[in-house]
DNA sequence: CTGTTAGCGCCTTCAC
DNA sequence: GTGAAGGCGCTAACAG
């Protein structure tokens, strides 16, 4: 109910109590020097109307809206909305409001140019500060804190949230290699991010720790999207010396790379062993359960909420990034190869996940 | 880069443009009567200071923000992340923007409260227009559009889009039933929504349909989370008389039956059918896949989007409510029972999806 | 065509 | 302790 009246504005609460604008003002900041029944008065009014203040005309006036703003690439990226998730608690406990905004599809050609867009538009007017998910733009203006997760490789130096990409891809390869396998695909992510060129550069590392030749071929340039993953699987499956373990790069790559897999007839694990790296709750749910690496995307988000309340509150360094840890989670999507079944386990012990 | 540079502003245009701060406001909204040179220049000066108008003042002058809000129940809630989905796809394509805010946990007592506030911070402040997904709330005051999706059983007389949940349940209750089943449990939805009570109401047709008496045990209070969806399943399975099937009113709900039935040592669908109601994408992952009932929940989002947007326009009628089809998704949840396996179908006849 | 003059709703001096 | 006045960044009348 309720509809169609127009908005009630701090004087219409003025005039009802009978006080001045100014005087319900004091009131709604808690300022001190209001006299105890004024106080009472001026808030049952404000209840009786049900009067909020504009967080337009507020937060024109005072540099603090208590509200954060999220800018996400994309509704349906996984990664995102689990960020927004770890964000979302962080900030009611710290006693914020909280603003997604996002725009459409993640390969539209002028995502950066919105982003920057929604930079400006969110920032200096209507949130204290921003944190940024994979950012397509590489340089923005902005007066107000703003906080990366996942950054742009060619970033601006601002603070960031991102995982031990690199350390985690390796030990991805130390363990597929452990399993045996030696012909090992990978499909990258979007290579604009740094967490895209860091696993990548695991991969490679991993090759070469083993001793094992890189092979061009197996190498297939994905942008963390099923789809592309999906296309970069064919290619990897059709090859003709086909790999016997293909890594992606996130697990929706993996999702992709699953049903190329399928499509070819071939079978998980028994014919092509799978890791994928998020471990996104749909992880859990793949036939066979995927194996992944957590990067506790959820946690990472909290960290940058937390972050960026304390960088909005003055007490935080500048351009501090924050690794976050990882760690291998070990399905049902890989199989140790018959000839080396039984060699050494990779260093870092994985954990078997159940669920 | 760029931090520390405070906010540039309409003046700071019009200065450097060397024009009137109203000029610098006409180009900005695309005024007809603006000279094709003095457009071009203040154009310029815009795009080299990197200008953003302020929402803030925007909003507060002009009644238009281009900019709709979403207030979600919950982060955590897959339904309410696929009506955003919907949402963001048809905002995006009118032109509009789009905000999403969410306080913390559903069951969180002052859910409703926070609601209100949500919906007067936003409104009359910074957006044109709400849409609230299945909101605790059932009184509200605002002065600017409303659209609901999943509506309170109590809620105010507003626009909603609503799924046909009685005819849908009684479907999957004809299902079940042609399945063989007689002694089929029922986990409900959170009653103070309509949809929770349609879905019972559905439910106890198919009963009586079928000359089967309401079992006052089979029927156990959830609240769509799988948490508790999990603890009725528990009651269930432990009943001296055990259920043959499941009928979890929404998804999240059967995931958690998954688990108890699971705990419980039993297999789904051998000893126990399941049959949700969302079709999450999580329903297509799960082992076995989930026999559900697709309503098709971005569609809900991109209709209230739509009817958000006609109402804002003044093109709409106001209480109109949309009724959305569902459509009965057979996976590998159930099975019939040997006694009756090859009584007659359901009359609706589901297609099996293979996805 | 463009500049000037009022405010939008609110907060912050500065008087009283 | 309280009210009046000024201005935040912007748009919508009016003048010219």
């Amino acid at each position: 109910m309720g509809r169609g009246k127009k908005a009630i504005t701090i004087r219409d609460v003025a005039r009802t109590a009978g006080v001045s604008v100014s005087t319900v003002s004091r009131v709604l900041n808690d300022k001190d020097d209001v006299a105890p029944e004024t106080y009472e008065k001026v808030q049952i009014v404000i209840r009786r109307l049900g009067y909020t203040s504009s967080l337009a005309a507020r937060s024109m006036r005072s540099r603090r809206t208590n509200v954060i703003g999220l800018i996400m690439p994309d509704v349906e990226y996984p990664f995102a909305i689990e960020v927004m998730k770890g964000v979302n608690h962080a900030i009611t406990q710290h006693g914020y409001e909280f603003i997604v905004y996002t725009g459409g599809e993640i390969r539209n050609e002028s995502t950066a140019e919105r982003e920057r867009r929604y930079i400006s538009l969110l920032n200096s007017s209507i949130t204290d500060g921003i944190i940024l998910v994979t950012p397509a733009t590489t340089h923005f203006s902005t007066a107000s804190p703003v906080v990366v997760v996942d950054p742009n490789s060619q970033g601006p130096p601002c603070p960031a949230v991102i995982a031990t990409n690199r350390a985690a891809a390796l030990n991805v390869m130390e363990y597929l290699i452990g399993l045996g396998h030696r012909r090992i695909g990978f499909v990258t992510g979007r290579l604009g991010l740094e967490s895209a060129v860091r696993r990548l550069e695991g991969y490679k590392d991993g090759l070469r720790q083993a001793g094992i030749a890189q092979d061009p071929d197996l190498i297939q340039i994905g942008d963390y999207t099923e789809e592309v993953g999906y296309a970069c699987a064919q290619r990897l499956v059709s090859l003709a010396n086909r790999p016997t373990a293909i890594f992606a790069a996130n697990d929706q790559s993996a999702l992709g790379v699953y049903r190329a897999v399928e499509e070819a007839g071939l079978e998980i694990p028994k014919d092509i062993s799978v890791v994928g790296f998020d471990n996104i709750p749909e992880a859990a749910h793949t036939k066979p359960g995927l194996t992944t690496v957590d990067q506790f995307i959820d946690q990472m988000g909290r960290v940058a909420a937390e972050q960026l309340i304390a960088l909005i509150q003055g007490e935080a360094q500048e351009s501090e990034t924050r690794k976050m840890p990882t760690q291998l989670v070990v399905r049902d999507s890989c199989r140790a190869l018959a000839t080396s079944a039984f060699e050494a386990q990779p260093s870092a012990a994985p954990r078997k996940v159940a669920k």
